[in-house]
DNA sequence: CTGAAAGCGCTTACAG
DNA sequence: CTGAAAGCGCTTACAG
């Protein structure tokens, strides 16, 4: 910037000024810099100009992992929404595991970014204390919790437990199970571990019982979870006719172990899945799932930040946006009655 | 750090120091800083740590998406190698276009990368003065380039092309082709182009003329991709026997739509992707595919660049480490002759 | 419309 | 083993 200003001969005030309000230039002033900045290559230091604003136009995402594409949409919906402001996305990844994310927090607050994002709810104490004390914006995102951190961006994985299981009850199925990874490993699916308790409790309330759920494997649910969930589910429950998997991943495992064992699908096994991934609309048949606009999450909080931080709204209210979601329904799931019929038949 | 300092009765020098360099303050000084940096919840500020050392441990990655599992796990590949060494990755994504490469690289430059990490080798002219006037170490990933910028990390996307024509061959298979999206649009695949121009080559040399190979649709390729690739294929080709797919996405989309048409895999039609994703194992029947190791690409990359940056090795030589590919024999690939016949007599 | 001064919070390079 | 001085390259807040 030394060397700029020099050439163009005016002080580094200028050059700043034009880099950053042109119009508070003169035209002719403004040319030179220009100019000069051009002949030179002059690349600003923004870490100079960080240092000096107090801003560093950084946002930190912490997520579980971008090996899902749910949470990879989300990271992109973020990096959209924040780019025009110019804010730049620095992610972590805690493959699951909120020690890492406590981890991934200590090594964040140093880079002092202007706010963070953090999936989930559940935190460690020290992991919640960092944030409560971090005087930037924080947005849990993927819940809608009760009690929020300070924001939040997502919708309940409760009440779309509930809705998977109050619609399979509504196709006449009884005797229904869910899948998904086990819960007492190091690394955790606390959304996931929602959707299954909202869908045991409508079962429990509908007087069936809410137990059968298989829960095996590690996190996260993948393919090849579903594969073996269905195994042991149906060593567990052979006369199972309905199954929601907490994930579309490995809702396309237990069609794909089901083509594999002779189980027609929807004929004697109905399947919901979770997330509306790309390939739950290819597979035959078409998968039903709960859909979630993961795009949107990652869309909505960046569109929050970059008003909460544009109007340096110290004072904002704690906002909680609901995005929702919804069943879709396709190919692998039927009413109970003419398949359990034809299944005994056989 | 002022007041950590006066609250343990030193110079913020030494405060740095226990930060930095523990074992260079004496145990009792050393305790007395811990005590004051617990009690203030001091956290150092690393902008102007950086501004003060020229150092940002920053990496910046610029990669088409992160919406595909193999750039995802690149990413995370990288995360990890990095992360021993105490750099924070900085992830963009260019949507699979070069002009948004090059935007991209100008809003990252001013942050100050230690080194960058580019996937792909076609820049734009812009893009490329910029990456060889960076003063820090910069990696071309996911090919490996007889001309590269600095450094790079990945296989011959040409080769493994080749290589994909060379089993269909080798089956008997004569009525070849070959499906990937357009190459007209503004997101350009190179890396899917050079495939598909190695696995044309075969054919040439073979005789047989590398012509059909439907091009079609929005870069990047997907389940969708494939499955209305095949319809255009189909119209164009009818008695075609063998497929290469530029992505298992797309390969799994034409296995998906053959399902549908009633076209039997492998009897009727033999297929390959490319890429080895999960979802590939998954299908019935599993797809035959070339193996990327994705993950390993990122990994790589990370270890050579704490190389590079550890040893302030300014004369490093440019080094092209090639990971390779592997073909893996599953269950949409079976000899010609048997199929040709069954088919035709049916 | 333009500039001189001070300072952001660290680390480097010395000195003792 | 510890500290005083200088400086990294910008922006803020004034002043003119």
């Amino acid at each position: 910037m030394r060397d700029v200003s020099r050439l163009a001969g005016v002080s580094t005030m200028t050059v700043s000024r034009v880099l950053a309000d042109p119009e508070l230039v003169s035209e002719e002033t403004r040319s030179r810099v220009l100019a000069a900045i051009e002949q030179l290559g002059y690349l600003p230091n923004r870490i100079a100009g960080s240092l000096s604003s107090q801003r560093t136009n950084f946002v930190t995402a912490i997520l579980p992992t971008l090996t899902n594409v749910n949470f990879a949409d989300t990271a992109q919906g973020l990096t959209e929404a924040l780019r025009a402001a110019d804010y730049q996305l620095l992610i972590g990844y805690t493959t699951y595991r909120i020690e890492e994310e406590e981890r991934l927090i200590r090594a964040m607050l140093p880079r002092r970014p202007d706010a963070i994002v953090v999936a989930g709810t559940v935190h460690t104490k020290a992991a919640s204390q960092l944030l409560l004390r971090a005087d930037v914006p924080v947005v849990e995102i993927w819940e809608t919790p009760a009690h929020p951190i300070n924001h939040a961006v997502g919708f309940s994985n409760y009440e779309a437990g509930r809705a998977a299981a109050r619609y399979l009850l509504s196709l006449g199925h009884r005797h229904i199970a869910a899948v998904g990874p086990s819960t007492t490993g190091e690394a955790r699916d606390f959304r996931g571990e929602d959707r299954l308790a909202g869908f045991a409790a409508v079962l429990r309330e509908a007087g069936i019982g809410g137990g059968l759920v298989v829960q095996h494997g590690d996190v996260p649910a993948s393919f090849d979870h579903g594969a073996r969930a269905l195994g042991v589910l149906l060593d567990r429950a052979p006369d199972v006719e309905a199954v929601f998997a907490v994930s579309d991943l490995s809702a396309v495992g237990v069609l794909m172990e089901c083509h594999r064992r002779g189980i027609r699908v929807p004929q004697d096994l109905s399947l919901v899945g979770f997330g509306d991934f790309d390939i739950g609309r290819q597979v035959v048949p078409a998968l039903t799932t709960i859909r979630v606009d993961a795009h949107l999450i990652g869309q909505r909080t960046g569109e929050l930040l970059v008003t909460l931080l544009d109007e340096a709204a110290a004072g904002a209210e704690p906002a909680v946006v609901d995005v929702g979601f919804s069943l879709v329904e396709r190919g692998t799931t039927a009413p109970a009655a003419p398949r359990r019929r034809s299944r005994r038949d056989h």
